[in-house]
DNA sequence: GGCCAGGAGGCCT
DNA sequence: AGGCCTCATGGC
């Protein structure tokens, strides 16, 4: 599917905290590489490289998804209508679990401090100042203490809990989302909701639908008679549409 | 501008 | 139902 990506949206709506922008380059470490474009190169990049376009969930029919949620309803209509190009990216599950274990009570902006403080200190130097996400071996080297000299509050046991149980995402495959949503509950700092995101990030469950304080809000307000498989198959497009167009509507950023 | 409360994209006990 | 680390944020 060669079509227009909102790459700010994408990359920045709190999905991943990988990304940085500088003078119109996008740059991130995915797993070991450093990858580096602007918005003209993207398209012609995504073509050429088949990793590149399997985080950018590349093959999937977004302007069919696209269609039939504006089709669905009015608000995503509004919404798809502002932010067209919105994609789900197809993460690697152990730092979605790690991020989303960071993302807990806490802001966006936060959320990516504590997660570059990780990759500098346990991760690997790619390029000068360009870090990978650390693997749950480097990680191991962390303890406690460690981990709350970085800000991570009351979540520093909840990631070496993360670090200890790692191999349980090697399960989540063959699990259908609900099983795969309570498997993910046994780590610690897990919970509904930090499960959803981890399997629509990490995982490609398309259909589900990550409801935290906002995305409940929404629900009530917008939907009061809807529950989140109304927007089936298409539940996790539809939050990040909600989510992202409700909050730039009536929200902070 | 500086200071200070309450809140932040949940989860645990 | 309350507490939790920490700090960016908004209200004085």
């Amino acid at each position: 599917m060669s079509c227009e990506i909102n790459i700010e949206a994408t990359l920045f709506c709190g999905q991943s905290f990988a990304w940085t922008e500088e003078g119109g380059q996008y740059t991130a470490v995915l797993g070991d590489r450093v990858v580096c474009f602007d918005a003209q190169s993207l398209p012609s990049l995504l073509k050429e490289d088949k990793e590149l376009a399997a985080y950018f969930d590349n093959d999937y029919d977004y302007p069919g998804a696209e269609k039939y949620l504006s089709l669905l309803d009015p608000h995503l209509e509004r919404y798809i209508a502002e932010y067209r190009g919105l994609r789900i990216l197809r993460q690697d599950p152990w730092e979605v679990l790690v991020s989303f274990i960071l993302s807990q009570n806490n802001s966006i902006k936060r959320i990516r401090g504590l997660y570059r403080r990780l990759n500098e200190t346990y991760g690997s130097e790619m390029a000068p100042g360009l870090y990978t996400f650390p693997r749950p071996e480097q990680l191991a080297r962390a303890d406690e203490d460690a981990l709350r000299a970085l800000g991570l509050g009351f979540r520093a046991p909840y990631v070496l809990d993360a670090v200890d149980q790692h191999r349980l995402l090697e399960t989540i495959e063959n699990l259908d989302d609900e099983l795969g949503s309570l498997q993910l509950q046994r780590i610690a700092g897990v919970g509904p909701k930090v499960a959803s995101c981890i399997l629509l990030f990490g995982f490609g469950r398309r259909d589900v639908f990550p409801l935290d304080v906002w995305m409940k809000r929404i629900m009530s307000n917008l939907y009061p008679d809807k529950d989140p498989s109304f927007f089936s198959p298409h539940g996790g497009l539809a939050q990040q549409y909600l989510f992202h167009g409700y909050r730039d509507e009536y929200g902070r950023r």
